[in-house]
DNA sequence: TCTGGGGTCCTAGGACCC
DNA sequence: TCTGGGGTCCTAGGACCC
């Protein structure tokens, strides 16, 4: 039976969780600011429309900022994170599996569907609409790459209003031909520069290379790409994330940082987070990378750039042993006399929890025991009350370093506190 | 003044072993 | 002068995604 994939995508999404909460922007600019309100990362139709950016430091924008009254928000995770389930829980209706691809984004299992796509794309976008607020953009095909494609013609061309259904379509070739190379899911800016040295500017210019060029200038991936433009379906819809195999916690400071202090303050409210996410997916790390880096921007200041990794003794997920290595590196790594804008800590090598070879180093299984209740206790609470409400103490409680984020909007969706007020009558 | 964060996969090349 | 062949494991770097 040929395959029909739909992949399910918010449109601004960001952009559009602020406008859900805030009716008086429904049809005015809004941006959506990365973590410490550095960068533009959504933009409303609207801002789109001003030729606003993606990607671009808020500061070069502001003269257009001001000029059209464009709303600007610092990111709110809490919130995005929330209307996203909903928006899973919704999409999750109309299909016997899914892969939830991103935060906006999931694909759809819809072979053998008794129906016709188009009006079923359209059913999905009308209810998602109605039940989250959030609207969606839908695009089908016969293989994963090809919904992708179909979404971004969905989205590009009104004339489909947002859905598009490239399964049965007779005119796939000149649909594909209006699409930038630069635009095909697995194609990047790298390899469409090199293509674009060899002549290949469109989505079909690109179906048509012969597999073996393909192949060797973009080695596998390339060829599933090609390959799946031409309808082979080789990427597998993934129902159940896997777990990962690294985590990373890291972020720029609202300040530079000068003091080892503060900078094992930072560190250890990393790992902290870190060990939190590990825990969660019931995984035990086995080494740790630490890394330090000065503001690569600044160009008449020293810079410095260093990282160390270490392998843990017997595999943890516990957050005071972390910590332990983790100070040890950065104490190795800090040089007095720069100012620092990022400190991060990577956990390597994760394992799932009970596959773990046993060792003669491991502490004896009831200390192990309690140290696992102690984690737990502290990340229960952590859930119950909010998140950092209970820390390890030497997280610190100063956070002179912490981010910048002074245009959040309240958390309305996860904080009885900011719940939004209805004025009545 | 101000420039995000968190992931994955693939390949080449070196170390090491028999 | 000429210095095997093949396997595995690890790391670094480069590409991609959101």
């Amino acid at each position: 039976m040929p395959r029909a994939f739909a992949l399910v995508d918010c449109n601004s999404f960001y952009a559009s969780c602020e406008k859900v909460f805030a009716p008086a922007l429904a049809n005015r600019p809004v941006v959506v600011l990365s973590n410490n309100d550095g960068c533009i990362v959504a933009r409303s139709a609207e801002a789109k429309a001003l030729g606003i950016p993606m990607g671009k430091p808020l500061f070069q924008c502001e003269g257009l900022i001001k000029r059209h009254g464009v709303a600007v928000f610092s990111s709110n995770y809490a919130l995005y994170g929330d209307m996203s389930a909903r928006v899973m829980a919704t999409l999750g209706r109309f299909t016997p599996s899914m892969e939830i691809y991103s935060i906006d984004e999931a694909f759809l299992d819809l072979t053998g569907m008794p129906i016709a796509l188009t009006p079923y794309g359209r059913r999905i976008r009308e209810t998602v609409l109605r039940w989250t607020g959030i609207p969606v953009s839908v695009g089908i095909g016969p293989t994963k790459t090809l919904a992708k494609v179909a979404n971004k013609l969905a989205k590009q061309d009104p004339a489909f209003a947002g859905v598009l259904d490239l399964t049965g379509r007779l005119d796939r070739e000149a649909l594909l031909a209006k699409i930038g190379v630069e635009d095909v899911w697995g194609i990047g800016r790298q390899y469409a520069a090199m293509l674009e040295r060899h002549g290949v500017r469109t989505a079909l210019d690109f179906a048509r290379l012969p597999r073996d060029f393909v192949k060797k200038r973009m080695t596998v991936g390339g060829l599933h790409t090609l390959l799946e433009l031409n309808g082979v379906s080789c990427l597998p819809l993934e129902q159940a994330p896997a777990p990962k195999k690294s985590i990373v916690s890291s972020r720029s400071f609202g300040v530079p940082v000068t003091t080892l202090e503060d900078m094992r303050e930072a560190l250890a409210w990393h790992v902290s987070r870190a060990a939190e996410k590990l825990r969660a997916q019931h995984g035990l790390t086995s080494g740790l990378l630490v890394y330090v880096q000065t503001n690569t921007f600044i160009a008449n200041e020293p810079q410095y750039a260093a990282s160390d990794t270490t392998a843990l003794p017997v595999p943890t997920a516990h957050t005071s042993e972390l910590l332990r290595a983790g100070l040890k590196l950065l104490e190795r790594l800090f040089k007095q006399g720069y100012r620092y804008k990022k400190v991060g800590v990577m956990l390597l090598g994760i394992e799932v929890s009970g596959s773990v070879q046993g060792s003669l180093l491991a502490p004896a299984k009831e200390e192990s025991q309690r140290r696992k209740a102690l984690m737990r206790a502290l990340d229960q609470a952590n859930a119950k009350w909010g998140k950092e409400m209970v820390r390890l103490a030497a997280t610190g409680l100063k956070r002179s370093w912490a981010m910048r984020q002074e245009r959040r909007s309240p958390r309305y969706t996860t904080m009885w506190a900011e719940l939004p007020a209805v004025k009545a009558g």
